[in-house]
DNA sequence: CGCGCGTTTGAATCTAGTCAAGCTGGGTGG
DNA sequence: CCACCCAGCTTGACTAGATTCAAACGCGCG
């Protein structure tokens, strides 16, 4: 079942054939794939391309949440309001598979090995919300910036590109607005890391030459000052290492 | 149902008389709850006392995730890992109810009516994250802490406290970190809204004397600067309300 | 009473935001 | 085919706002 190679996850062969429940669904890039408030009616699976999910509120700020791709599933946020609450939108041609929900409710009653496939998309959903927070509460800049370049290159290499190069399908503002950066701090940390022999930047075009270098850069900004968590309450120590010390 | 009850969920008779499979427990101020690493086996019920949960990187960098009180659920972040990711400390005594996940899965396989209800429980997670990066991507610490105090308020009024006066359970250190501020910024935002006229604080007792002027400080900035999000991508515009341009 | 933790407040520093100017590259129309 | 335009990107200069370091105060507790 596609779905599942699509997702990871097992399946079992009483499922094969359902295929046609959910269909496949073309986007050309600049497209509206949801909009704010338009009735909750299915989850989306990306198979190829790219995309963005913004929140609008009532004031008309927008704030960039994610940028799905291939195997990512988006709309889930929206399961609980029973109305979109975001809207996503095609950054390249893409092709989509629609998972009505009430399709899987139903799905799921009828096989029980596939209970834990709504917990499994709820709970990638909580993991990439969790994986946001971590890069809006980096300390700085080059740590936030360096968190979203190892997190990209590691969800390109999981759709199978490359882990080195890949290029940016969204521009400076929309990774400044995901990060809570303006869009000129985006592109002087790009340069800072480009000037630093760190990765290598073009434009669009990303080559991370010192992985390791540049995870170091997630924690501990570029000049040796002090991690901003630092100022976390250190209740609760001792740790489990009680040699290595935060402060 | 206790439990039915504390979440504002609608309850079935059918289901009466199975309080006996959730078991409660107390904490005292100081105790941990659940700890990194540890098997995930339940979620928790706040029923009273205040909690905070904390997740800890491999470095040992802490970062407060949430505050949990009486109708709350937590470690719902832990299922899809199998091991919970974080910790929560009791902030004051209190006492929870256990919720073993299996337990429950196999509840709402016995009573169709309560499969929603982890469904829920998920939405509520997931809307628990959303509001924690609203503050984030708050453009400044006037703005994140007003936030802080209003949905602080709402909490309280929920579950049937004062929605304008009470006490703060957590050390600024732990706010300040869970809104990824130095403790002093909080400290001095607090004075300032105090100065203001807008709250009134006096240690951890907080008394919110003008609400509605501190939620439009959730927005907009005091010297009447520039909202942040002015940066973020204006693509996909017009939007529906086509007078209503934000910058 | 004195110790320690949490809090407040001050002063100096520095990061990131803002405003502004110039560059680049892709697409359009003459 | 070339010139133009425009959105996106880069870079510089200045500044507002937050962090950092430091000192002092209040409060609870042994």
């Amino acid at each position: 079942m596609e779905v599942c190679e699509l997702l990871h996850i097992p399946f079992s062969v009483s499922i094969v054939g359902k295929d046609l429940l959910f269909q496949h669904v073309q986007f050309r890039a600049g497209q509206r794939i949801h909009t704010v408030g338009q009735q909750f009616v299915s989850l989306f699976i990306v198979i190829s391309g790219f995309l963005k999910t913004v929140s609008i509120d009532d004031l008309g700020y927008e704030q960039v949440l994610d940028f799905p791709m291939k195997g990512d599933v988006f709309g889930a946020d929206s399961i609980s309001t029973k109305r979109y609450s975001s809207e996503t939108v095609a950054l390249s041609d893409c092709s989509l598979i629609m998972l009505p929900f009430h399709n899987l409710v139903a799905l799921s009653h009828a096989h029980v090995e596939l209970e834990n496939v709504i917990c499994d998309i709820f709970g990638r959903e909580l993991l990439r919300k969790q994986a946001m927070l971590d890069m809006l509460s980096a300390p700085n800049a080059e740590a936030k910036v360096a968190r979203f370049l190892i997190s990209l290159s590691e969800r390109y290499s999981e759709s199978g590109y490359s882990k080195t190069e890949f290029n940016l399908r969204m521009t400076r503002r929309d990774i400044g607005n995901y990060l809570g950066l303006s869009f000129e701090t985006v592109s002087r940390t790009l340069s800072a890391l480009n000037e630093a022999g760190l990765i290598s930047v073009d434009q669009r075009a990303i080559w991370i030459k010192e992985p390791d270098m540049l995870k170091r850069f997630c924690r501990i900004p570029s000049c040796g000052l002090q991690a901003r968590q630092d100022r976390s309450g250190i209740t609760g120590w001792p740790r489990s290492a009680p040699g290595l010390l935060v402060n």
